[in-house]
DNA sequence: GTATGAAATTTTAAGGTTGAAATATAGCAC
DNA sequence: GTGCTATATTTCAACCTTAAAATTTCATAC
């Protein structure tokens, strides 16, 4: 191993370090996510936040309720709402009231929207996978177990 | 050198790889987006894309158009327009004409402008030096570079 | 069964975001 | 100088987003 420099005795990478990485973690997210955006409008007429919720649904056959979408996806319950009403509209979506609990909605993807889904799904993974092709394997591999543990390492704590 | 697995022969991780690489890298970002936006509420009562533009105007002494800053934080025109405006509202930024081009807007922090940044960067900067705590030195450079790499290799692609 | 408090969701106000249309200025061909 | 095209910005409609307040329903203590 290397010995430490001595510009910082601390555990980690010293501040500047840290912070220039994340800034370039919010441009590569940017970046990719402007791609992603920009193709779902003009190939599906959709959008990112709409594709996202498909996407949780598409996991839960027996359908999810308001607050398990929100919190999947890391967004506020009222911006579910909305978006889901807008699924609702487009008969992607449906939404009824659990047996003994009329507090909770549950949603689930209509036939229409898992046909629709499924289209748009391996599109966006092709997508993705070309927007990272130019990541060798080795990389792309350690860079996924460092976010892993990073968002491990923060369960809860946002 | 490793042997290359018999499911890919082609460059880089297999698709799967990489979607599963993209879904974490923009968790880990909203994971920290969202803290970062509430923090700067709660002790600044800003919001995100207002420090992102200060921060952008405070790199450019000289002053900024509204097209540098919107290519710069990979944002629409438009959505420079509004929040520009309410950060002349407040008083952190100026805006005037270029002498011999009226169409252009140059935009500068102004001095108290300047000094609320100065606050704001220094709390910034240690929030994140504080939520990326738990990458040790090395996977912090590595990850930095890697995504250097890949977003110079989409330079005004998307 | 009544009150009290917790839980799930919606509503609201304010702001952020986009893409496209509109506006205004500049520069150039002629 | 007139007209054409390009550039810089703003405006607009639609949607996304949040935090906080309001609403509805449930559960429990009494």
């Amino acid at each position: 191993m290397v010995s430490a420099p001595l510009t910082s005795v601390r555990s980690g990478a010293p501040t500047k370090e840290r912070l220039r990485l994340w800034i370039r973690l919010l441009r590569a997210s940017r970046l990719i996510e402007a791609v992603l955006r920009e193709r779902l409008k003009a190939r599906f007429d959709t959008t990112l936040p709409r594709f996202d919720v498909l996407s949780a649904l598409d996991r839960a056959p027996e359908g999810m309720a308001m607050s398990d979408i929100s919190s999947f996806l890391l967004v506020s319950n009222g911006n579910v709402t909305g978006i889901v009403e807008r699924l609702v509209n487009d008969g992607m979506a449906s939404r009824s009231k659990r047996d003994g609990d009329r507090r909770t909605s549950i949603v689930k993807l209509t036939p229409a929207g898992k046909e629709a889904f499924a289209a748009m799904a391996e599109a966006h993974e092709r997508w993705v996978d070309e927007l990272l092709a130019g990541l060798p394997e080795d990389e792309a591999r350690a860079l996924a177990a460092t976010l892993k543990t990073f968002e491990s390492n923060w369960e809860g704590e946002a």
